[in-house]
DNA sequence: TTAATATATTTGCGTAGACGAATATATCAG
DNA sequence: CTGATATATTCGTCTACGCAAATATATTAA
């Protein structure tokens, strides 16, 4: 039971969740990104985007000075289903919405230098 | 994003979720049923219990000098989603259908005193 | 009443992880 | 080369838990 149990603790934080929702929305993002769309500390985003990866839920790439974060493509059955399942669950709580709306409105207004040079 | 990752920390647990599955599957144990289908401690199951009770998922029922525990009937629509993947995720676990397995071997040579006389 | 049984709680210890502040590293611009 | 920018890591502190051993409480049996 401990693969699932090391899922859950991987999305038992605020952050990682808000983190996850917008990576589900945006396809890919980087950290600056994510900084100021939750208001958060780089350091609080790098910290949680390293514990993300080592749960096997986040990939990243490197281009330039920026790395751009997704959401891995699960290796297991296991992280398939919790993948669909958090996609769910993530929709019933009112946060994950008022962040894409902020995300949205970031993306029009055109995010950080990286990302609108991407590839 | 707190409800959500409250409910995921209280699912990050092997042992919780080993419990959360046999109840899931039999409806009501007592702590004693637990324990020797589990192969734990009984403060490690009541240390558990309290703590599945906290987060609201389990519910439980004094019935003499014994305690019954249930799956809790979810109090929010994002308690009943988390409720319905978490069935869904726990079959991926192969360790889950050991355990029941166990415990229907148990159930059928007469478990314990107080699971025999219920009511 | 006394003893046994089922469960809960306390205590003491160890570890994981959350945080902010500071610092390090890498890359690019000039 | 120099400075600016994006990201990562380290450090020190604090809290939540996990565990086992011991103890407490409640209920029933004898």
């Amino acid at each position: 039971m401990n693969d699932l149990s090391d899922l859950f603790k991987a999305l038992s934080d605020a952050t990682r969740l808000r983190v996850m929702n917008l990576l589900l929305e945006a396809g890919e993002l980087c950290v600056c990104d994510l900084e100021s769309t939750l208001g958060c500390t780089q350091t609080k985003i790098s910290r949680h985007m390293r514990y993300l990866k080592r749960a096997g839920l986040s990939a990243d790439r490197k281009v330039g000075r920026w790395v751009f974060y997704s959401v891995a493509s699960p290796k297991s059955e296991l992280q398939r289903l919790a993948l669909k399942n958090l996609r769910e669950l993530v929709k019933a709580e009112p946060r994950a919405a008022r962040d894409i709306a902020v995300l949205k409105r970031r993306i029009a207004s055109g995010c950080c230098v990286g990302t609108n040079q991407q590839q």
